[in-house]
DNA sequence: CGACCAAGGCTAATGAGGTTAGCTTTACAG
DNA sequence: CTGTAAAGCTAACCTCATTAGCCTTGGTCG
C-alpha cells in the first residue's frame, strides 16, 4: 500500500473540508479516512481518537481566527481598532459558520492556549485604549460576550425578524465601545 | 408487561434528569429507556427518533427560561426590568448549565416559537422603556447577544482569569442598558 | 548490497447506539 | 366477552469508534 502521507495536520485539513461541505456533524473517522484514501483504523496511527481530532480542529480554527484578527487590527488603535476587531470576528463566523460551530464544542484545557492568543490581542487593544488590569479584563469579557453571542445567534439563524443585521451589529459595537470605562489617559 | 405510562413529556422529563446528572452527552435512547424501565425500541411509540427528543428537550428548556423571566420581571419596568431580565437569564444558565448547553444545539424551526416567547418578553420590556419597531428589534438583539454570549462563555469555563465574574456582568449590563438609544418618551 | 525495524497500512472483531420490522399483550370500549 | 388500537417486546441491521494483531514499505546501517 502506497503511503498516504498522513499526519495530524493533514487529518485536520480533511476534517475542515468535511466541516465546510457538510457541517460539523459530518466529521466521522470513516469520512476522514475515506477522503484520505485509507481504512478507518489507520487514522489511529496519527491521532489518539475522534475526540483528539475535534480538539485539533478547534485549535486550528481558533488560531485561524486569531491570525486574522491580529493581521486586520495591526496598526489600528482606540475605538477604530475595537471596531475592526469585532468586525473581523463576526466576518469570520459568517464566512465559516461550520468551523466556528465545530470550535465551540470541544475540550476546554487544550483550547485555553489558543483562546489565550485571541484574548491577548484584545487586551493589547484595550491597553492602547487606556485600560489595564482588572478593568481591562472586565472590558475584554464584555467584548467577547457581545461578539460571541451575536455571532452564535446569527450563525444559528436565531435572528428571524426582517430587520437589518448589520445595523444591529453596529449598534452593539457602539454600545460596547462607548460603554467602556473612562480612563484618565485618553486613548491614542 | 405493565404499561410504563410513557409519553413525550415523560420522556423529556427523563432526558432532563440525565442532563442534570450526566450532562447532555448522556442523553441516549438506551439511557432514557433504562430509566423508563422499558426496552429501547419502545420509545419509538412516543417519539419519532433521538433528534425529536433533543428538540423537545430544547423547547422545554426554552419555555422554562421564558417562564422564569416572565415571573421575575413582572411588575418591573425600565432599567430595573432589564437588569432583572439579564440577571434571570444568567442565573438560569449558572443553575442549569447542562440544560442550557443541551438547548443551544437543537433544530431551529421547532425552537422558533419557544424562542419567540422570550423575545416577546424582552420586546415588552423595551417598549416600556420607550423603544418600538426596528429600534426595539436592534436593542433586543443586543441584549440577547450580550447575555447569551456571557452565559455561554461562563458555562463553558471560558473566563479563566481570577477576576470577579459578577463585576464583569454588572459592567456588561450597564454597557447595554445605558447604550440603548435615547427616546423622546422617557422610560417609566 | 542486503538485513533490520519502525512507521504506517490493513483486516477482523467487539461493542455502543439508533432504527426498523414484525409479533404479542394490555386495556378499554362496545 | 370480544375486538382493536396502543404500547410493549425481541430480533436484526447499520453506522461508528475502537482495539488487536498482522503485513509491507522504506529508509538506515552494517
Amino acid at each position: 500500500m502506497a503511503r498516504a502521507g498522513l499526519s495530524p495536520d493533514a487529518i485536520v485539513d480533511l476534517a475542515l473540508q468535511i466541516i465546510d461541505e457538510e457541517g460539523p456533524a459530518g466529521v466521522t473517522l470513516s469520512a476522514v479516512a475515506g477522503r484520505a484514501g485509507v481504512a478507518t483504523p489507520s487514522l489511529y496511527k496519527h491521532v489518539r481518537n475522534l475526540a483528539e481530532v475535534n480538539t485539533l480542529v478547534s485549535i486550528r480554527v481558533m488560531d485561524e481566527l486569531a491570525d486574522r484578527a491580529r493581521e486586520l487590527v495591526l496598526g489600528l488603535s482606540g475605538a477604530e481598532a475595537l471596531h475592526a476587531f469585532m468586525n473581523v470576528w463576526r466576518e469570520y463566523v459568517r464566512s465559516n459558520p461550520g468551523r466556528y460551530a465545530a470550535m465551540i464544542q470541544a475540550a476546554q484545557p487544550e483550547l485555553a492556549e489558543a483562546g489565550g492568543r485571541l484574548v491577548d490581542i484584545l487586551l493589547a487593544l484595550l491597553r492602547g485604549y487606556g485600560l489595564e488590569g482588572a478593568d481591562a479584563i472586565h472590558a475584554a469579557r464584555c467584548v467577547r460576550s457581545a461578539v460571541h453571542g451575536f455571532a452564535v445567534l446569527e450563525a444559528a439563524g436565531g435572528f428571524g425578524l426582517p430587520v437589518d443585521l448589520d445595523d444591529s451589529y453596529e449598534q452593539l459595537k457602539r454600545m460596547i465601545i462607548s460603554g467602556l470605562p473612562k480612563t484618565d489617559r485618553p486613548h491614542v
